[in-house]
Order: structure tokens, then C-alpha cells, then sequence
DNA sequence: GCCAACGTTGGC
DNA sequence: GCCAACGTTGGC
């Protein structure tokens, strides 16, 4: 298996936890995702070093508000467990949890928010596969290879 | 607020 | 295992 650095892109809404939030405490357990797919890619596709962008979604302009990286490796989401979470899950137990997470720790807010817009410009260099522009995709967790990284930044 | 697209649930 | 109904996402 590679070593090398993996790359991936995690939305929020900004309203409920926004690259400033993730600022202020530093580390975040990445709770409250309840994708399948989105579930497997942090349990079983990251790792500790990795780089995270953050988007902000469902907000005024969507798009790149900042760096962060993968603080932990994968374990059960709490939340599941909590029958006064938003995120709990009645069919998830202890022994057999359904949903994990990994910490995401700051590295920075990017200098300017890349919107989605000027994103979609690039539709055709990132690729059809690309999830945060591919058609009907609301996919929350999701790999960004190295030659996406490295375009997406360098419109900041 | 609208609504298209998608994922999940549950009856059969 | 099908698929209609439902809830959610998220851009606009």
C-alpha cells in the first residue's frame, strides 16, 4: 500500500460549523456523518497526516474556506450512542457501531473562499469523477487526488 | 423558498 | 428483491 500523503475534501455548512469554528478549537471530531460512502472513506481511506480541504456548503457563496488534516485514525462516531443526539442511531450498539469519524485538525484558513463557481470553471481539468462538481452528487467525504489538490490551490 | 437529485426505508 | 414513499442535501 502507498504511503504517500492522501488528499480529501470534507463539506460543512458554514452555520453549523464553519473553517473559523474548526479555528477556534483547533480539533473536531468529524461527527454526524451518516453516508455510507462518506463513512467508508474516513474509516477505511484515511490517514493520520492526510490533507483535508474544508468547503463550506448551504450557504451565501459555497465553496474552499480552508486546510485541514487528518488528526486521528477512524473510530465509532459517539454520537450514534446518544439517544438525545440529533445523530443518534437506534441500530448502531457498541459492539457493532455503524458509523466512525476521524479528528480534523486547522492548518489554516485559505487566504480568499474559492467558490463553487469559479470552481465549475475547471469542470473539464478536474474531471468528470470529481464529486463536488459531478452532476447530483452530494456526497459529503470524498478523495481529491494530488493534481486536484494542487489546481484547486492554486486559485487561491 | 424551490426543487432536482439522491439515499434509505419498509411494505409486499 | 422491487420500488414507491419519504427525508435530506445543497445550489440557486
Amino acid at each position: 500500500m502507498s504511503t504517500r500523503r492522501r488528499y480529501w475534501m470534507m463539506k460543512s455548512e458554514p452555520d453549523a460549523f464553519s473553517i473559523d469554528d474548526l479555528a477556534r478549537v483547533g480539533t473536531e471530531p468529524w461527527n454526524g456523518v451518516r453516508n455510507y460512502q462518506a463513512r467508508n472513506f474516513m474509516r477505511d481511506g484515511m490517514r493520520v497526516g492526510d490533507g483535508v480541504m474544508l468547503y463550506h456548503s448551504n450557504c451565501t457563496v459555497p465553496g474552499i474556506a480552508g486546510l485541514a488534516t487528518v488528526a486521528s485514525p477512524a473510530y465509532p462516531d459517539e454520537t450514534q450512542f446518544d439517544p438525545e443526539s440529533h445523530y443518534h442511531d437506534p441500530k448502531a450498539t457498541r459492539e457493532q457501531p455503524r458509523w466512525f469519524l476521524v479528528d480534523v485538525a486547522f492548518e489554516r484558513k485559505l487566504r480568499r473562499l474559492i467558490p463553487l463557481s469559479e470552481i465549475r470553471e475547471h469542470s473539464d481539468a478536474l474531471g468528470e469523477g470529481f464529486a463536488l462538481t459531478a452532476r447530483g452528487s452530494r456526497l459529503s467525504v470524498f478523495p481529491v487526488t494530488a493534481a486536484q489538490w494542487k489546481l484547486l490551490l492554486s486559485l487561491e
